[in-house]
DNA sequence: ATTAACAAACCGTTCGGCCGGTTTTTATGA
DNA sequence: TCATAAAAACCGGCCGAACGGTTTGTTAAT
């Protein structure tokens, strides 16, 4: 017999699980795959409980969108951090940078909802301020633990934002063709490229 | 009255006119919006000459990849072609084929069906084929028209590749996020990274 | 007792696949 | 050459499954 909870702690716990079923499914299936029905199931939750927080699939995607992105931010920063104490040189931090992309759940339940959203413009509304609040998350952390190496050519922001769209598009690459040593040659040539440019900040 | 056509005429007709509608399904509604009966309309076909050519939603889908795959490679060659005989500097080079991506159909569609087959191993694994076949020929397009600038440190072909997953991951944000003078300033910055490193073939 | 959380059945719609029938082209042979 | 059988292209309705949303009822917290 579970102890008497609040209905606060009901709430948020089962809010939780509904957000994590919602990215594991994601993940696991697709946003083609992934319905409403399947996400309670995986919850553990009555598809009741499941309209009563969230009315909508729409209201089920934002909010795992939100946690999603904050935990990839967070993920990131903490990253960066690492490098700023010393703990990490440059070579790590994209090495582990390309890991968490790659085998994070993260990374490809957010690209499946950005392309869902893609053809649904109500969805697009509701996305693109979290998508602006991680982008500012991004420099933040740029700008915190990156300096320029050669001034007045490329900006730290701008190189670290590069490597950031290497990483996406080879993700996506990914999918029909996961090939170690082609994603190998691509690493270490991403990195001597952008050495060149970007310095951990003193 | 049309007059009398062949049945290979007939056929080829319809195929193109569904392959053609599939593809503008994709790139205009996304995979999700897009239906059997949806496509047949768009191409103004009936649905049974749809079900006789292509039996099955994958087999559109499939045969759908490969036209698109193919237009994108040969649009590919052609502006490296320019390139090659001087009508095109890497500049040039480097715009034209950030506009291909961002501007034509071909990108957003085939994103869309990577993402799909990210959730179906059976979609995957008809379409690894066709983008082997695809990364062949952008090697092969990238071996002909450029050489490395600095031998020894990044080759040719492999900062092309780099260049072509910038692309992919800045069109995947390009989605939520059109931010013209980002782009702007990120295409800048890949030239000027990669230009150390890549030179038109002489 | 009132309200929030939870449960489950129900409904209208859409989708992909299927099938029986029709029209157009092609192959055949006298 | 021409009737005709065979094959290919085309048509449109039908079906079961799955989906998202709604609604009505029950349990737990306040």
């Amino acid at each position: 017999m579970t102890r008497r909870r609040t209905q606060d702690e009901r709430s948020a716990e089962t809010r939780r699980l509904l957000l994590e079923a919602t990215i594991q499914s994601l993940m696991e299936v697709g946003y083609a795959n992934t319905s409403t029905a399947g996400i309670a199931r995986r919850a553990g939750v009555s598809r009741g409980a499941q309209t009563h927080h969230y009315p909508g699939k729409m209201d089920l995607i934002v909010a795992a969108t939100g946690e999603m992105f904050a935990n990839f931010a967070d993920g990131l920063e903490s990253l960066a951090a690492e490098l700023r104490e010393g703990r990490l040189d440059l070579d790590g931090f994209f090495e582990a940078a390309w890991d968490n992309v790659l085998k994070g759940d993260w990374f490809y339940s957010s690209l499946e909802i950005i392309v869902a959203a893609r053809g649904d413009k109500e969805l697009r509304r509701q996305l693109a301020p979290l998508i602006l609040d991680l982008h500012e998350k991004f420099e933040a952390t740029w700008s915190r633990s990156f300096v320029a190496a050669e001034p007045g050519t490329v900006s730290a922001r701008v190189a670290m934002n590069l490597v950031m769209n290497v990483f996406r598009g080879m993700a996506v690459q990914a999918v029909l063709r996961r090939d170690e040593r082609y994603f190998r040659e691509m690493l270490d040539a991403l990195k001597a490229v952008i050495a060149v440019h970007v310095r951990p900040a003193p």
